[in-house]
DNA sequence: TAGCTTGCTACACATTTAGTAGCAAGAGGT
DNA sequence: ACCTCTTGCTACTAAATGTGTAGCAAGCTA
């Protein structure tokens, strides 16, 4: 699976849009949920696997050269961390936290009919 | 693969927080593509299956099944389109754009030992 | 040096996505 | 009514991705 590198084709886009290579690269398992977890603190390879609810160390590993070479995420002797520009665009996404929770609501919203119950 | 309904498991997360289910969802294929494109104004199903790129009709429909199921796309006469809750998602992703031309740059950014030739 | 923990790699299996073909239904023309 | 075109999708196969388990080399610690 190449690495989604802006300016070159990407899965599902030839344009080199820098715009496709990062939903390519966000679009895979985990991509995001990665960045959400290390944005929690700086974590080895073990107990970012935990942190993920146990996602395989094969994929893992996949996942995080992907975005080392991406230089969102760098790895020192502590472990895995966001670098600078992995800090900013977890910023962007930060407020899906919320959206979220404000979707989960609607979502479950109680409908006319069982309102009058 | 189910449809990742928040307060429920989802892929890679049994913990039911809706922030997970919207992770497993924008995490898939061309979900994020699928919205960002839609964006641009509603679109029939081959119009947006053009948009995309050529996106095959089997994703492309499983995809809008999901995203109609979980009140971020509607469909009507005209076709498909963003409800109310996929353009305050939109709003929050829509950042991404600039973003991914300054992360472009950076991850093509001279080297030192480049800028000395 | 025996016994842990860590950071992976290997591999076989399962699931997901890509790609192509094509069909049913509806619109428009003759 | 009949032909033709477009649209919205379903079916199917092949290729790419992800899951899950096992386990190994390297670096402590005792």
């Amino acid at each position: 699976m190449p690495i989604p590198i802006p300016g070159q084709a990407v899965r599902g886009s030839k344009t080199g849009k820098p715009i496709m290579a990062l939903l390519d690269l966000l679009g895979r398992t985990w991509s995001l949920g990665i960045i959400w977890q290390l944005q929690l603190g700086p974590a080895t390879f073990r107990a970012l696997q935990q942190r993920c609810e146990q996602i395989s160390p094969s994929l893992l590993n996949t996942r995080l050269k992907e975005l080392v070479t991406l230089k969102l995420v760098t790895k020192n002797a502590n472990g895995y961390a966001l670098t600078p520009q992995g800090v900013s665009l977890f910023t962007i996404i930060a407020p899906l936290g919320d959206w979220s929770n404000d979707w989960a609501r609607q979502i479950n919203a109680p409908t006319d009919s069982s309102l009058k119950e």
